[in-house]
DNA sequence: CTTAATGCAAAACTTTTGCAAAGTT
DNA sequence: AACTTTGCAAAAGTTTTGCATTAAG
């Protein structure tokens, strides 16, 4: 945790920007919510939490920051919100996604799926793939022992 | 276009929805325009060259039936509005799409390439996969040319 | 005739911006 | 001192809703 806060801090130095503690606190709250994809709301509102004295326009200032330096990934699952999820270390591309339309729940996939597709794009499309967002709607593992649990 | 016409109408009549002239107004809007991916207010305003008297609010409840019964896919790209795109008759999946950074121009894939990945979603993650959203950002054939002409 | 659909205006949201004040280097 | 960042409030923009009126089957 404190070695990627200490790497991000030289991210953002390298492009002469300052880790401020509203910034840190924000780079945090991502940290500690990992797995999920909170909305600019969300994160304000645990941010609060540390830093009380924020407002919603520096948290939502962060992450375009942070968006900018891919350090973060602004995705939109369609609800009228954008959600922030954190890239893995090192990671060169947006995590792939499984939304299950029962129960909402989000699902990551960090490995990347794509490599074979991104080539026939790029061959057969003329397209120099950069990134990609790759979701998948459906039924998770739970919901489908859900059903079959309820008709047996 | 008149078949597609029919077909959406008996869709509608299926559920015991009426094709009003609004809302025919609407869906020929999105066949004629079938390879764009519109939003509500370019709908609207293309809409209101037909039928003068329609309001906003009718065209956003028209796209939301027309989404619920998988006539048209809403889609996001990350700029602040849902684009809406109509699906080819008989297809059960989204394009893909092609989002050139350089120029913001949107290319569509009709072919499905991810069945492979779909099949290893299912084995690996037990996932149920019903539907998918895919979508590449990089740099168009276009933007290519162009940059390789004025470094030459 | 009964229910569904429309248009308008207002409301609800999310996100962005202007600006004075505060903080950093 | 020069410059960046912040918080607040206002603004901007998109989408939804309430409701009286109109239209469709």
């Amino acid at each position: 945790m404190e070695h990627r806060i200490e790497q991000i801090k030289k991210q953002l130095h390298a492009q002469s920007y300052k880790l401020t503690p509203q910034r840190e606190a924000t780079v945090r709250v991502l940290l500690e919510r990992e797995d999920d994809h909170l909305s600019a709301e969300d994160i304000y509102l645990l941010v609060k939490e540390k830093a009380p004295e924020i407002g919603l326009a520096t948290v939502y200032r962060t992450l375009e920051l942070l968006s900018e330096l891919k350090i973060v990934d602004k995705i939109n699952f369609g609800d009228g919100v954008s959600r922030y999820d954190l890239r893995k270390e090192g990671a060169e591309h947006f995590h792939h996604h499984l939304v299950c339309t029962e129960c909402g729940s989000v699902e990551e996939i960090i490995e990347d799926l794509l490599g074979d597709v991104e080539k026939i794009v790029e061959t057969n499309w003329s397209f120099q793939v950069k990134d990609h967002r790759l979701t998948f709607h459906g039924i998770c593992k739970q919901c489908q022992e859900a059903v079959v649990k309820s008709t047996s």
